[in-house]
DNA sequence: CCCATCTCAGTTTGACTGACATAA
DNA sequence: CTTATGTCAGTCGAACTGAGATGG
């Protein structure tokens, strides 16, 4: 037993941090998944929304780019949106490809409520982490993404 | 506290914990998947080699209370892990419901290459992170999954 | 009779692709 | 002629469900 693999790198399946990023952010969108259906939302609706009360009004395609939903699915997403009259979506009389997409005064009372909702969810999420630890998660997190965004 | 929703908390969208989460797996998920692909290999075998390796013999139910894969889905694993000379698959003399499935020399050996290989993409993975910082990294997701774990 | 195991067949969901019409 | 946009139809992989056959 002294050249087992097995005692040089213990309990190995649990360290791979790919791992446990898979299994814990299958836990974690079950979590809002569900939290948001309770309320009638999705998580694209919301992304849709914080994007255009962020970033303004925008075309599809803008909003594709800023909320990485393919453009081909956003066609879904704003429907969804326009239908319950959170955004509204008109043509672009300076580029007629383009649908111009502004939201609402509801959709603006929906976005605070559905970011109500998640403050809740991702107190669940992160509830074992102190202040600290979450802020040192968020930014941890987010140094991993930005170089896998930069670098594809 | 009555300010406008946008200023008290911009960039909402990004600062998500369960957003960046998502976004950062679909990224290490594509990572892992094509390198193992590379050679010949899958997430799947590599949990079910591992945890044979960790915990020794058991049966296929076991490996996927082990390694979270589906009773369903394990059988396939299994068969192509068999199919390689990985593992060996004998029925259970004791319980002759049940296969005992056992670590195989070639897959000892396999499983050495495959971890190599994670080794690297890991370190891809984790590039931005000091050694501290993915130390920190792995501590926190461990303590998350645990918690939405012995929740659930 | 009830539960566990292995297996197969099937659903669901989400990311992703391809192609097309229209217009810049 | 090339590129961008909105749209639709459809693929693919992975998680998940259900049920049947065998056995404890």
């Amino acid at each position: 037993m002294s050249d087992d693999g097995a005692r040089k790198t213990p309990d190995r399946l649990r360290r791979r941090a790919s791992r446990l990023l898979s299994q814990l952010t299958m836990r974690s969108d079950r979590l809002i998944n569900e939290g948001l259906a309770r309320a009638d939302g999705r998580k694209w609706h919301y992304a849709v929304l914080a994007s255009l009360q962020e970033y303004g009004p925008g075309s599809q395609a803008e909003l594709s780019r800023r909320s990485g939903i393919y453009r081909s699915d956003m066609v879904g997403v704003v429907k969804e949106l326009a239908e319950r009259d959170l955004v509204e979506r008109v043509p672009d009389p300076d580029d007629r490809r383009r649908n111009v997409i502004t939201i609402s005064v509801r959709g603006r009372r929906r976005l605070r409520h559905l970011d109500r909702i998640l403050d809740d969810l991702h107190d669940e999420l992160l509830a074992p982490l102190s202040t600290a630890e979450r802020d040192q998660f968020l930014q941890l997190l987010t140094r991993l993404l930005d170089h896998h965004t930069r670098a594809s």
